[in-house]
DNA sequence: CCGATATGTCACCTTCCGGTGACTTATAAG
DNA sequence: CTTATAAGTCACCGGAAGGTGACATATCGG
């Protein structure tokens, strides 16, 4: 997966109102535009816009049917994105996160540990 | 997880030098802000402001330490969001994403089965 | 103190994003 | 044909993002 893919994903996953049209497509797979617009309260073009940014991030596919469009949900991305997350992370995941999460929680700025104790 | 905060972190990842910069604190954890300057062509000031959209999304924290800011990689946005999805996709982890995969990859716009064969 | 270094802050600019309305095209239905 | 509906396209606008330079502040070292 390529860099400007990554962008794409991520870019279109930090939106709520694009991560909800993935749950509306995951609960009506093929269901039309309109149909997705009477979930919200925007106007038409910024619900066409949200799709054609989760498109062009391949989180949803479509296909014309008639005079409609039909959309689906693509978990394919994620999926890849999860992979990749599960080797990069690893480590992290198993013991050194608890310590990270001590030090990362419990102490936000905890000045202390400055450099070797040279406090002049 | 709010859903605020899910935007700060996928918004903070949609960015190819965002992604760089945990890599670096991955590498290099308790570096200061000029040693991560010192991997990028842009200027201090972008770097600082990559930096603060990442300390936001929480996923890097810093603490003060003399004349130098220190900075670390905090993995647990990502871990909550890996959590997350693998409850939230494990039908289309499991099985279903074969078929998803051939409807998706293999047939992008398959204009085809619009109106005859009706499509299930 | 004084100079050098590390960081923070401010004003500014350009580009992108999210929203809008107006109009066009394509299909469905009569 | 006509009319209604679904979708696409275009121009526009306000605000946020991402970049810059200039300047301010804090700390280290002598």
């Amino acid at each position: 997966m390529k860099s400007d893919e990554m962008d794409a994903v991520f870019a279109a996953l930090a939106s709520e109102p694009r991560r909800r049209i993935l749950d509306i497509l995951k609960k009506e797979p093929g269901c039309n535009v309109s149909r997705v617009c009477g979930f919200f309260d925007i106007g038409r073009i910024a619900v066409m816009k949200h799709l054609a940014a989760l498109e062009s991030a391949n989180l949803v596919v479509s296909e014309k049917a008639g005079r409609e469009r039909r959309l689906w949900f693509n978990p394919v991305p994620i999926h890849m994105i999860y992979d990749r997350w599960t080797t990069e992370f690893s480590d992290y995941w198993a013991g050194r996160l608890a310590r990270m999460k001590y030090r990362l929680e419990n102490a936000p700025v905890p000045l202390a540990r400055a450099k070797g104790g040279a406090r002049g």
